[in-house]
DNA sequence: TTAAATGCAAAGGGTTTGCACCGGA
DNA sequence: TCCGGTGCAAACCCTTTGCATTTAA
């Protein structure tokens, strides 16, 4: 159940219309990037961008992936984020802000329902801390891998 | 759980101690390292600590500050993680798990206790997900800079 | 003595930048 | 036409590794 509805920010669907009315391009090498996010529907390092889009298209360069990813950040379609291993971890931006929990495993992504994190948020916010929700990441163990790892033992 | 009771800063004080009886040595580089981590007492880079070391003896290499922090991570002594930005943090092994709250602005960072992340790893273990909390990390804005953001708008 | 640790230098991975050329609008 | 984008190549930063040398125990 790692949230289906993930009809992401009201307009993945009109990125051409958002570049453009900030005065900027729609070009082949976008639109593949788009597309490759779409695909995704979670969460990519930009390094697999990369691969992603040169799996599309050879010639890709990571320059124009990275430049494309930053202008994409800019007009709030994406967001970005470290992964453990301290690489940028890239995701369509969400409708909410939201947290993540990140299998320290396998690597699967789930976001947080607001349910989850109330009373942290609370909790922290009677502290005087203003917690930024699209920078919460929890590590842990997802089902699946902490069947495995107790299988193992 | 498996979180192994490690009560790992306890023994801050007893390093030399510690490396020998793993059949490690107590060196030079590392008695500056151990300084160096000592005097932050919080969160720290790599590349932050190759720095401060340098300041020490101007002669350290990175190597021998990497190859140390991992020897150090491995008998448990600290810990580490990835900042915002993407490069590793290392803190000071705490003498329980506990996750971190990082200011955005001016990054300082303050360790959850379990009462507020109590909901969040109920709610989280509900759904079969084993949080580790020692890689627990909210971001947000701590009381001053949250203040002085107001202030300059 | 002897395995562990160091220093150096070089590689590595991900990301960024400068610059000339290309091409959407 | 014109400014934004692209591709290339090289630079960058942090981190890791191989190897000969040093050194703690």
């Amino acid at each position: 159940m790692t949230v289906r509805t993930r009809s992401a920010s009201q307009g993945f669907g009109d990125v051409r219309g958002r570049l453009r009315s900030a005065g900027l391009r729609w070009t082949p090498q976008r639109r593949a990037l788009i597309d490759v996010l779409k695909a995704t529907n979670g969460h990519v390092t930009g390094a697999e961008l990369v691969e992603l889009c040169r799996g599309r298209d050879p010639e890709t360069t990571p320059s124009t992936v990275y430049r494309t990813l930053e202008v994409l950040e800019e007009i709030g379609l994406i967001k970005h984020s470290h992964g453990r291993d301290g690489r940028q971890e890239f995701h369509i931006a969400p409708s909410s802000e939201h947290g993540h929990a990140i299998c320290e495993s396998c690597g699967e992504v789930r976001e947080l329902s607001d349910a989850d994190v109330d009373d942290l948020v609370a909790s922290l916010g009677g502290a005087g801390f203003a917690v930024d929700l699209s920078h919460l990441a929890v590590g842990g163990l997802c089902h699946d891998c902490r069947a495995a790892e107790v299988a193992e033992a």
